[in-house]
RNA sequence: GGUGAAGUGGCCGAGUGGCUAGGCAGAGGUCUGCAAAACCUCGUACAGCGGUUCGAAUCCGCUCUUCACCUCCA
C-alpha cells in the first residue's frame, strides 16, 4: 500500500529507506544555533525543516530523541589563531556578560520558534554545560593519537584519519593546502588540521581550566560530544544547514569516528539556504531578515507555510510577494477547513482515502511537504466543490477534518488553532461579538428581503471597513475577520 | 582554482524517460440584487546546442548562466 519512509542522506548522495539503529527508535541530532543575535529567516528554514521531519517520524510510528544544540560558546571569526569570539564580541559591544548575551538570544530564540510552532527538542544541552565531555573527548584523541599539542592549542591530526572530507567530496589534500592562509603563522602540523581546544589569550573571557591550562573548545567539538554523549556513538540522523557540510561536518565525522572506531552518523541531512534577490543570507552580510520584525508584517504561521512550501534541500528565495502569495494560499486552507468544520451533515461525499495515501507518500519520499501541501489544496478544491452542494455525509466529514487536523495540523503544523479560526477566541467577549454580529446579519437579512440593498450594502462595508468581512452563502450570510 | 547544487509558464515552486503538479496573479464563465467567497474553463513551461531512445523537461556530452562551500554562518 503505502511507501515507507526514504531520506536522502548526504553521504552517499542518493536516497535511502530509513532503518533505524535501534528499530523503533529514531535518535536525531540537528546543529543549534549560535545565540549572538537573534534568529533571522534562515534559521526557521533549517529548524522548521527538522520540526517536520520529527513530526512526521513520530506520525509513522517512531520514538524520536530529539537533540538540538544550543552553541553558547562563541567560537572565532575565523581557524586561525586570531579574530575574536563572537559573544564576547556582542557583549562587549551592549557592555554585558557574556553569559548574558547567550541567555538572552537563546530566550529570542526560542521566542521566535514557539511562534513559527516549532517543537521544542528533547534535551537543547549547552556547550558551556558540557566542557567536561569536551575535554574528555579531546584527550581520548590525544591518547589515540588522532591529536597533538602545539603551542598550548590541541588539533586534530587530519592524516591520522583516513576519509578526512568524505561528507563534503574535499578529499583532496592538495587542494585544501592551498589556501596557505592558515599555514604561515600557526603551528599545525597540516594546514587542513582544526583545534580541539584553544589556550586562552589574554583577555579571552569564556575560558576553562584543562589539562592544557586555561582554553576553551574548538568550534566541532561541541556537537561531538554533546551527540554522542546524548544519542550514542552512532547516532541515526545528523542535520544542519548545507554550508556547515565543510569543516564543520566533516570534522565532526573525523573526531568522532577517530575516539570510537564506529560511524558516527548513519543518514546526513542537510537543508539549503535561504537567498534574498538570489543572494544567500547570512549573518555577516547585512541582508537577513530579522524573524521578529518579519512577524510584524506576517503571521508566524506565513511564514512556516511559506518555508515548507519548497522543498528542504531546495534553496527558498525571499521576496514579499511570494511570500504574500503564500498567504493567500494559506488564508484559502483555512477557510476551507472552517467550512468543513461548519457545514451540515447531509448526502455530500468525499474520498478522503485517496488524498490521505498521497499526502503520505509525498512526506515518506524524503519529506516532501512542497507535494503534500499541492495534495491539500487539491482537496480543499474537490471539498470545496462538494460543500458548494450544501453538506457533507457524516463519514466524509469526519474523513475530512481527521486529514485537515492530522497532516495540515499534527504534521505539517500549518493549520490555525480551531478557536481561533472559528470565534476569534473563546471566551464571554467572543460570544458577545458572535451576538452582536448574529443581530448585524440579521437586520440585514431583513433589509435585503425588503429589497433595501442601500441598507444591507451599507452594514456590509462598514463591517469591511473594521476587517470583518460578510459573506452570503446558501445556508445564510458568515463572517469572519479578515487580515488588512 | 577545487568541491557541490541549480537553471521549469507573469511570479513562486514540485516532478525527473511516455500519463494534470500545486499555489499566487491574469482572462472567461456559473452562482449572487450587486459583491465577496467557492466552483468550472483557459497557459501547450522546462537555459542553449548536439546525442541516446519508438518517445526526454527528465538520460549522456558540450556551451552559457546562477548559487553555495573552500574564513564565522541554519
Amino acid at each position: 500500500m503505502s511507501s515507507s519512509l526514504t531520506i536522502y542522506n548526504s553521504l552517499s548522495r542518493t536516497k535511502e529507506p530509513f532503518e533505524p539503529l535501534h528499530p523503533g527508535i529514531a535518535t536525531v541530532y540537528v546543529c543549534g544555533p549560535t545565540v549572538y543575535g537573534h534568529a533571522h529567516l534562515g534559521h526557521a528554514k533549517s529548524y522548521v525543516s527538522f520540526d517536520v521531519v520529527v513530526r512526521w517520524m513520530r506520525h509513522v510510528g517512531l520514538k524520536v530523541k530529539y537533540v538540538q544544540n544550543i552553541t553558547d560558546v562563541g567560537h572565532l571569526t575565523d581557524d586561525a589563531d586570531e579574530g575574536e569570539d563572537k559573544i564576547q564580541k556582542q557583549a562587549r559591544q551592549e557592555r554585558i556578560e557574556p553569559m548574558e548575551v547567550a541567555q538572552f538570544y537563546t530566550r529570542s530564540f526560542y521566542e521566535d520558534m514557539d511562534r513559527l510552532g516549532v517543537e521544542r527538542p528533547n534535551i537543547a544541552p549547552t556547550a558551556t554545560g558540557h566542557i567536561p565531555e569536551q575535554i574528555a573527548l579531546v584527550e581520548r584523541l590525544v591518547e589515540t593519537g588522532h591529536a597533538y599539542e602545539a603551542g598550548g592549542n590541541i588539533y586534530f591530526d587530519v592524516n591520522s584519519f583516513a576519509g578526512y572530507g568524505k561528507l563534503s567530496g574535499r578529499t583532496d589534500q592538495e587542494a585544501l593546502q592551498s589556501g596557505g592562509r592558515v599555514a604561515d603563522r600557526s603551528d599545525k602540523r597540516n594546514p587542513s588540521d582544526f583545534a580541539l581546544w584553544k589556550k586562552a589569550e589574554p583577555g579571552h573571557i569564556m575560558k576553562w581550566p584543562s589539562p592544557w591550562g586555561e582554553g576553551y573548545p574548538g568550534w566541532h567539538l561541541e556537537c561531538s560530544a554533546m551527540a554522542m554523549k546524548y544519542l550514542g556513538d552512532t547516532i541515526d540522523i545528523h542535520g544542519g544547514g548545507m554550508e556547515n557540510k565543510f569543516p564543520h561536518h566533516d570534522c565532526e565525522i573525523a573526531q568522532s569516528e577517530a575516539a570510537t572506531g564506529k560511524p558516527f552518523v548513519r543518514y546526513w541531512m542537510h537543508n539549503n539556504m535561504v537567498t534574498v534577490d538570489g543572494v544567500k543570507m547570512g549573518k555577516s552580510l547585512k541582508n537577513f531578515i530579522n524573524l521578529k520584525e518579519l512577524f510584524n508584517t506576517f503571521e508566524p504561521l506565513v511564514i512556516r507555510f511559506f518555508i515548507l512550501q519548497s522543498h528542504y534541500r531546495s534553496p527558498l528565495d525571499f521576496s514579499e510577494a511570494a511570500i504574500k502569495a503564500s498567504q493567500s494560499g494559506f488564508e484559502k486552507l483555512q477557510e476551507t477547513y472552517k467550512r468543513v468544520v461548519e457545514t451540515p451533515e447531509g448526502g455530500g461525499q468525499i474520498d478522503v482515502a485517496a488524498f490521505d495515501e498521497k499526502i503520505t507518500d509525498a512526506l515518506n519520499d524524503d519529506f516532501n511537504t512542497p507535494v503534500a501541501i499541492s495534495v491539500i489544496f487539491e482537496f480543499a478544491k474537490a471539498l470545496n466543490g462538494a460543500l458548494d452542494k450544501g453538506s457533507l455525509d457524516a463519514k466524509s466529514k469526519t474523513g475530512a477534518l481527521a486529514l485537515f487536523d492530522t497532516f495540515a495540523g499534527k504534521v505539517l503544523g500549518i493549520l490555525k488553532n480551531r478557536n481561533e479560526l472559528l470565534a476569534g477566541q473563546s471566551g464571554q467577549s467572543a460570544r458577545t461579538l458572535d451576538d452582536v454580529m448574529a443581530v448585524l446579519l440579521e437586520l440585514r437579512k431583513e433589509a435585503r428581503a425588503s429589497k433595501d440593498f442601500a441598507t444591507s450594502d451599507k452594514i456590509r462595508d462598514l463591517l469591511l471597513q473594521r476587517g470583518i468581512e460578510v459573506k452570503d452563502t446558501k445556508e445564510g450570510a458568515t463572517w469572519s475577520r479578515k487580515k488588512a
